[in-house]
DNA sequence: ACACCAGGTTTGTCTACGACAATACGCCGC
DNA sequence: GCGGCGTATTGTCGTAGACAAACCTGGTGT
């Protein structure tokens, strides 16, 4: 942090390590002590500097921890075997990305989200829409192909800012999507917040919930991403909400997960309902008492279909 | 984190209240050491179990912070002069209240929002879209408004939640003037990339900016907010663009803003220009070798006139 | 009266290393 | 092959001290 570092910018601090990597400080420090990676050189005043190699290097590692690896197996390992097990993990997603090839133009989307035809991916998006209707856009498109996008980025195939273009575009289609969906009659449905946790970024998984809840008429009222928990109760007694929905995507921390949505329930009155999606494997592996998991976007309006008898 | 706090729910973990305040760990340990609070008590395993009362004094604490007070003065006060502060406050900001307050209806849509009539807010900014045009709405609707609620909320008359439905409704309706600018004719143009850095969560300042270039004929690739330093200077690369543009607001921290930009400029070709604008004090205090800051939403336009000879 | 500089205080972040609870692995017996 | 149990792994929290950068304050010069 001192100027020699910033002006050779030869190395980076930990705290951008931190923010370039995902990985918290404390991480870094104690896989310094334990696998000896990163081993970073010192500034001037004696603090970790470390090089583009070992930041590059962890974003690897942090990828391979996302796709379900352990850090004792990987951080030792030389660079080389790294990549390698990064186009191995192929396997472990495989069927997904079949899936996701079978069904459609998927493949089309994603070559033109690779060439950065940004503009005509709108283009093709939007065309599918029209002719899919929202629901089947949404289930049988974005749905998919977020999925995909995330994939290809843990397999290493796709840049950060990558998928950060591809949710831009996506986004823009679905809130016109959205926008297109009248208003329902007031009263008789059910009201529902909608937002993710503090330290969840992804939205798109947000926007796919909200236009499934609209078409089946209930009266929606999304807070976006990053919502403190604490104004979620606030917004849902303001809102009067019947349904609390809450989206997470696997880059989510699951300790996060299972005590935010712990302390969510207290704290929110028994009679709101709390309903959890998105690619989180945390949500189906650990059932939390009084939280409803939606393990897909069709369940979302089969259980309002069933009505709101209570669960 | 143990089972105890967390099925009594009256007392909060360290990360917890991080996540709640925005205060990080470091600096809720070195302030319980310095000031004596906030002074929670422990659990069983010897942890910090923060009380209600200490999050929403810490909350009272950050906003004050964010208005310019200082630590070692306000941390040790009693809950009741830091609620009288907080009022008084609204001098430091009152200028910015009267001009907002004058140019126009601004109070009907903060009247509108204070009551969660979301729907209402929607509407009613459309129809001041379509009334003043894109650009009119922009400079004097959207900037002045955003720049209200921001200030209510450092003054506690508005909860995070209540800023998170406008920045949703008002979200819906930029896109929407955005998509209605037409596509400008290919070459001549110059090509911008807007993004936030990570840690940098507001998105408003982006899409203003977006619809000021778009009006007037740059070729615009928004990747969305936070985005990483070494995936800006990718996106950059891939998208050719002549100019980045970032926006902050002033709930970045100051040297994460310094530092980023330094970082980024050096990873950045020297052909590309870059630009910074926001609502952030330290863009115009501290002045960064090869960085344009940009004070008004007015300036995107002006300076793109002035055409893109070097600065 | 205003600008400027020096000296002192404040403040966030970094250092180090030990400890422990929760999770996941892997072995064993069925 | 599959369920249960001991062991290894791993992130986070604990302590306390240090220091650079930013900020305030008071004094001097113009």
């Amino acid at each position: 942090m001192n100027d020699l570092a910033r002006v050779t910018a030869m190395t980076l601090s930990i705290a951008a390590v931190e923010r370039d990597t995902g990985l918290s400080k404390d991480t870094l420090r104690v896989w310094e002590r334990r696998y000896g990676f990163p081993a970073p050189g010192r500034d001037g005043i004696g603090e970790r500097a470390y090089t583009f190699d070992q930041v590059e290097k962890l974003r690897v590692i942090k990828r391979l921890l996302d796709a379900g690896h352990r850090p004792g197996r990987i951080v030792p390992l030389p660079f080389a075997e790294l990549q390698l097990l990064s186009l191995s993990t192929v396997e472990l997603t495989k069927r997904v990305v079949l899936d996701a090839m079978g069904s459609g133009d998927l493949s089309t989307y994603m070559n033109l989200l690779r060439r950065h035809e940004i503009g005509q991916l709108r283009t093709e998006l939007g065309r599918s829409l029209s002719r899919h209707g929202v629901a089947r856009f949404v289930t049988e498109v974005v749905g998919p192909l977020t999925t995909a996008v995330g994939d290809a980025w843990i397999r290493g195939q796709m840049e950060v800012f990558e998928e950060h273009m591809y949710t831009e575009a996506m986004q823009a289609v679905l809130r016109m999507a959205i926008a297109s969906i009248p208003e329902p009659a007031a009263a008789a449905h059910p009201r529902v917040l909608l937002t993710t946790f503090p330290g969840e970024p992804h939205g798109l998984g947000l926007l796919m919930a909200e236009a499934m809840f609209s078409l089946e008429g209930a009266q929606c009222l999304s807070l976006g991403v990053q919502t403190p928990l604490w104004d979620i109760v606030l917004a849902s007694a303001a809102h009067r909400s019947d349904i609390v929905a809450l989206s997470f995507s696997g880059s989510m921390n699951p300790n996060q997960v299972v005590d935010g949505l712990t302390e969510l329930r207290q704290k929110l009155p028994p009679t709101v309902r709390v309903w959890a999606g998105g690619g989180a494997p945390v949500l189906h592996r650990r059932r939390i008492e009084g939280v409803e998991p939606m393990s897909s976007l069709e369940q979302i309006a089969a259980e309002l279909r069933r009505g709101l008898t209570p669960a």
